[in-house]
DNA sequence: TTTATATTTGACCAGTTGGTCAAAGTGAGG
DNA sequence: CCTCACTTTGACCAACTGGTCAAATATAAA
């Protein structure tokens, strides 16, 4: 079924994706252009093409590794684990991942503010699956009195957007923060929300 | 100085205005043409341009107005009221405005992400003056014990996340809730993340 | 070396875009 | 009704954009 990829081929896809996720997170889909992401990858236009055959095929090729970044440390928490640390835990890792990659964040804030057009059906299939099946188990948290009554949808809602601020938003962040490391105190802050929401009273 | 405006020139003007967010929030700088702003307006495109002098006129006046009422809540925090609740109001109002004005949001989401091109100098002046201020007043709140230790700046970002979520992502926060409203457990579930973070323990 | 295949490129194109301009139309005060 | 400033428009343009293509070049296997 799939032909066998060469050296170069390898060698040139990823750095069509590189320079891809590169331009299309700083600049959003329509305001970058193929002779900027060719530019940035080192080939000519009609050389990139040859590898991606239009546009939308190197940003939908780029959203598809994403997502399963995006989806896989969720199946991660586990159910059987102390519950506020698995999700202190997970939170943590998502702050790394706004932290070492923050283009892809970018990238895939871009996307939804503008509508989901590639990715609305994979939104509504499987992320809501994953994360329907999370709630489950922080409801059974919840009821098992492991946690403090929470709504685990805005939860998570919560955790996502507490964490990848500090990749989309970097600007404003360091705009305020000025010199100072936006990270350390991050890290301690998101932790201590989520602690002192969720340990259960004693 | 400011001659005065004709009748005419406050209709069109504004109904400019209003087609601008509505276009540039949903797809942004780039990807929005004058023909689709036009168009929206009601207008032609040379009529258009005979109020705007020129896209970038039109998406700068939009910010402009944007930033003000932005910033304008935050001077509203009273350093004299309780501090909980001077908090979890502005957060409220914060997340009303998400409510009713998502396009704003998304606009300014927009221009953030893509590193603040024609706002970064305001970002740097005017709108961090005003949030040292507030991280002035917060401090002194944990100093009197009146809230728990918290890091003014990030307790801020964590807010302004999490309330602007509910517009910049609203696609993904109905894919996964589906038909139950957002707004209604949002509310409720941030003013409680709040109330446990800073209210001081007994 | 030969040969077949994979890779690269310069020239090119049609559609779109931001913006211009001269001319025509409109409205309010005299 | 007249006038003069304000408003509107159709035609137009140069720059840019995504994408094509035939020809040239490099590569690896035989």
């Amino acid at each position: 079924m799939n032909k066998p990829e060469t050296r170069i081929q390898k060698k040139n896809q990823s750095a069509i994706l590189a320079a891809g996720l590169k331009v299309f997170s700083q600049y959003g889909f329509h305001g970058s252009t193929l002779d900027k992401i060719a530019d940035e990858a080192g080939l000519s236009k009609p050389n990139m093409l040859y590898y991606f055959s239009s546009k939308d095929a190197i940003y939908k090729a780029l959203l598809a590794r994403l997502l399963e970044s995006w989806l896989e440390p969720v199946t991660h928490i586990d159910p059987a684990g102390d519950p506020v640390e698995e999700l202190v835990n997970y939170a943590k890792l998502k702050l790394t991942m706004s932290q070492h990659y923050p283009n892809e964040s970018r990238l895939f804030a871009n996307e939804i503010i503008q509508g989901a057009p590639q990715i609305g059906d994979v939104l509504r299939g499987e992320l809501r699956t994953v994360i329907d099946q999370l709630a489950h188990v922080i409801d059974g948290w919840v009821s098992a009195g492991r946690i403090q009554p929470v709504d685990p949808y805005h939860l998570v809602f919560s955790i996502w957007s507490m964490t990848q601020h500090y990749a989309d938003f970097d600007v404003q962040v360091r705009a305020i923060l000025g010199d100072r490391d936006p990270m350390a105190g991050a890290e301690m802050h998101i932790e201590n929300m989520l602690r002192r929401m969720l340990t259960p009273e004693p």
